[in-house]
DNA sequence: CTGAAAGCGCTTACAG
DNA sequence: CTGAAAGCGCTTACAG
């Protein structure tokens, strides 16, 4: 079953491909009779233009890809909506991929978009520079966001880790918490890496305790979350505090206080990265780090779509906002350390 | 900046191009002379084959759709995993849409998405079977995952929604509910439907109380989740156990019944349709109507691959679960009617 | 305003 | 085993 092409509608139409094409296309000089005629055979004949043969010869797509690491994760489901949504405005139609938090498949997703030629390249990505040579030697537009890599000369939409996490180990410490324990993002992450150092200079400004044992680290999935939990709360000395670096490992974390009957809030302080949903679930709230992740994957492709036009954008760091709620009281209140 | 072609690397091997186009695609009997010549040049090139010229020539693009009305319901991000896991184990990129529950907006992306020429798609369609001519004519090879079209014949891979439903309301009345609020879900989707008429039926089955009040119509996103629990508690003599159809429903009405400080578990029983994971965030553990996302997505990508290959797979409905925890304590155990 | 022709980058019978 | 040539479905200078 061969579908219709333009040459079936051109003949339908009585005219010839490269009429039909301009009316199609809506280009240029067309006659009254034609367009009539291109577009009732057109539509009789149901034709759908074929997009391979169209950016073969345009060298336009009009599609971007979308590299994440794990779409399982709120913050990046978060993203891609909004990603997806701010390029549809622009025309553009998103090709997603997800890394799994695998390298591998990663360079294969980066592959493989390039293949298809996309118009520009929208990713949080791991590892170093030298893995990602093939966007870095500029083949493609590409920005990144939310993560990293150094040494890229790519124009970034990150968010203020580094303040994010100094204000939520201030205000731990400014409610008497002295043993804060930590669940880290995989080193591996220019994010992980990031909060974690924010975390340490924190810890030693606020003259909290430096325990290394008080430093768990994940891999930001929830798993990983509920065993950081149960090894900080195993703690001979555990913490009364508890921070964890994304989403997924508070969802993790806050599992395992609620299996040990542990109460947030009177029992154990709790702050979690990254400002979801699902947090509604938790009662009483948790006190989070939040972003504005809508402003994030509009960015991104605001600045993918000026790469393209061939302007140089510049990055832009997007503030973080400590929103304290029921998950932190003071110690006052009842957090017996 | 013109990318580097099969020519270039045929002149650079001293070959012609289509010795170079047989040697990279592995194709047939090719010289160690020329294999080694035509590696090497394309290595040095950098040379990335583009996608879009293959597939004018072949039929096939080695990419399937998926059409998804919500990334950010969980429910759905885990299937969006699930089934790009499984395409790639088959060799296909997955390109993914989110119809964001609005008619228009999947009607555009299935547009796009034949025109991308995909050599297949997954949907979880909303609207009738009208409203989808183009994959209905048979214009490419389609599976209805988790929702379907009624009239559409398209293998599909659903839940049994009505056990479901029906195993939840029986726990319930067995419990000695006779007052259940029902958050349902838009009735332009087959889930929505079928699950109120499953509600209701069980409703009648089980004695239970069948004023019309206690269902509140939402959308399947977490805001009308919330307005359905304010609704059904506000109700002149509210009920004491809601059942919502889906998890980001459960999640807006959760967050509500926290807001109010009404203890779940104790002052309401609370039953979600789909266990996600963030759903460990809630004390004490909410009571669910499971599935098997994992399996669904697979089976899409299978039933697909045969369609794909010409054969005509059977549909399949996969078994709902009801897993009991303690938002639905008996009510002797302290809840007041 | 319109058509004939060339060409985008690849693949594949067809000869040899 | 290999090359010349045709063709996938479109678009776009080039003439007219």
């Amino acid at each position: 079953m061969r579908s219709t092409t333009i040459k079936d509608v051109a003949e339908r139409a009585g005219v010839s491909a490269a009429t039909a094409s301009r009316v199609l296309s809506g280009h240029s000089a067309t006659s009254e009779d034609a367009r009539l005629a291109v577009r009732t055979a057109a539509e009789e004949l149901g034709f759908r233009p074929n997009a391979q043969a169209r950016s073969l010869r345009k060298t336009s797509t009009q599609t971007i890809g979308l590299l994440l690491p794990d779409i399982r994760n709120p913050f990046f489901a978060d993203l891609a909506h909004a990603v997806e949504q701010r390029a549809r405005e622009f025309g553009y139609l998103t090709l997603f991929g997800n890394a799994n938090e695998s390298q591998e498949q990663q360079d294969s997703y980066v592959d493989v978009m390039l293949s298809q030629r996309v118009d520009g390249l929208i990713a949080a990505p791991q590892g170093e520079a030298r893995d990602l040579s093939g966007l870095l030697a500029g083949e493609v537009p590409t920005v990144f966001v939310d993560r990293v890599v150094d040494g890229a000369e790519v124009p970034t939409v990150t968010a203020d880790n580094a303040g994010g996490i100094a204000d939520a180990v201030r205000h731990l410490a400014a409610l008497g918490h002295t043993r804060i324990g930590y669940i880290a993002g995989p080193q591996a992450t220019s994010t992980g890496r990031e909060r974690l150092e924010a975390f340490r200079a924190a810890v030693v400004e606020t003259g909290s305790d430096q325990d290394a044992d008080l430093v768990y680290f994940g891999d930001f999935q929830s798993a990983s979350g509920a065993a950081g939990a149960r090894f900080l709360l195993d703690l001979a000395v555990p913490p009364a505090a508890l921070l964890a670096a994304d989403s997924l490992m508070s969802i993790g974390a806050v599992g395992v206080c609620n299996e040990r009957m542990l109460s947030i809030g009177s029992d154990l302080a709790f702050v979690a990265y990254d400002d979801i949903e699902a947090f509604t679930l938790v009662n009483p709230a948790l006190t989070v780090i939040a972003h504005d992740v809508h402003a994030m994957g509009r960015l991104a492709v605001d600045l993918l779509i000026a790469e393209i036009a061939g302007e140089s954008p510049q990055s832009v760091v997007l503030p973080s906002r400590l929103i304290i709620r029921g998950s932190t009281p003071s110690l006052s209140e009842g957090n017996p350390v």
